[in-house]
DNA sequence: TTAGATGCAAACGATTTGCGCGGAA
DNA sequence: TTCCGCGCAAATCGTTTGCATCTAA
């Protein structure tokens, strides 16, 4: 499963710098109210360099209990609706979520034990997304991309 | 709900040369029988531009009957194993799959109406994938790149 | 003949909804 | 006080597995 195993991408530098004020702050803006869940919500989120799913935020240290996954959910459903967080697809059943940061970022997955690791370089997507825009007509386009390969540990274990 | 609306990039010219005799070939060379499932669902995925989930692919044309999806399921299951379909994630529940072919394609999908479009461009993350295996160690990598956005059609109903 | 495929049914697990209560504004 | 957010329980739905049967090789 998900592990946190490190692939030698160094972590980025930039993530981590916002504060909690600054990011509650943006949740108040958005028209959400202050909840204790959503506080511990955004700080999990925030100290953490991979995308998490809701199964393990549920479990994370600093959030009260076990927390309902539904409610959960919910959250995490308004705060992707203002733009304060991004749905990410790894290829796992359950999606994962990270806030979205100024600065983007792009990962890779071992398509053998599912460990996720941030890429921190720089992506050469992101000029692309005006020229798809006036191709297709779409319209506020972001771009999610993932490299899927084996990682070392699980490439060792096959040899 | 995913349709086969047309968002203007051209659909690939390459797509669906494949003749059924060679994708027959590449299945019965690496170990899979020759199954009726087996010839209509190639042919359902090498006519098909875009990926198509089990639920839809289990009731395409030439699909006899209603097919399980546990098998369907199973089918291609092996077909990914064998590297001869792709699974690809596009923040659906279901996941869909796509032929492997030679050339690569990127897709554009609408976070209002989940509708998706294939894009026909020289994609410039290809070169990417050993810079990336350098780094991390990774080894047999290749890449999904996905551009999100709201489609014309789904711009206009907001407007 | 024999291993691989299929169909059916049931188990699983993530997501989603309904609803009544409690807390933020 | 009012409305949003929470917790609990139940419904959905895609995925997965077990098992008996069938079939390509």
């Amino acid at each position: 499963m998900a592990g946190n195993k490190q692939h030698g991408g160094a972590s980025c530098q930039k993530c981590g710098q916002e504060t909690p004020a600054e990011l509650l702050a943006a949740c108040r803006a958005a028209g959400l109210r202050r909840t204790q869940l959503l506080e511990s919500v955004l700080e999990v989120l925030r100290t953490h360099t991979e995308p998490i799913k809701i199964g393990d935020l549920a479990q994370a240290k600093g959030i009260r209990g076990t927390c309902d996954p539904a409610t959960l959910y919910r959250l995490l459903q308004r705060l992707e609706a203002k733009g304060l967080v991004r749905r990410i697809g790894l290829h796992e059943r359950a999606a994962h979520f990270a806030l979205h940061r100024a600065h983007h970022h792009d990962y890779v997955v071992c398509r053998e034990c599912g460990d996720v690791a941030t890429l921190n370089m720089d992506c050469p997507v992101e000029k692309l997304e005006t020229e798809v825009g006036r191709r297709t007509g779409f319209r506020e386009i972001y771009h999610e991309l993932q490299f899927y390969g084996v990682c070392p540990q699980c490439a060792a274990k096959s040899a």
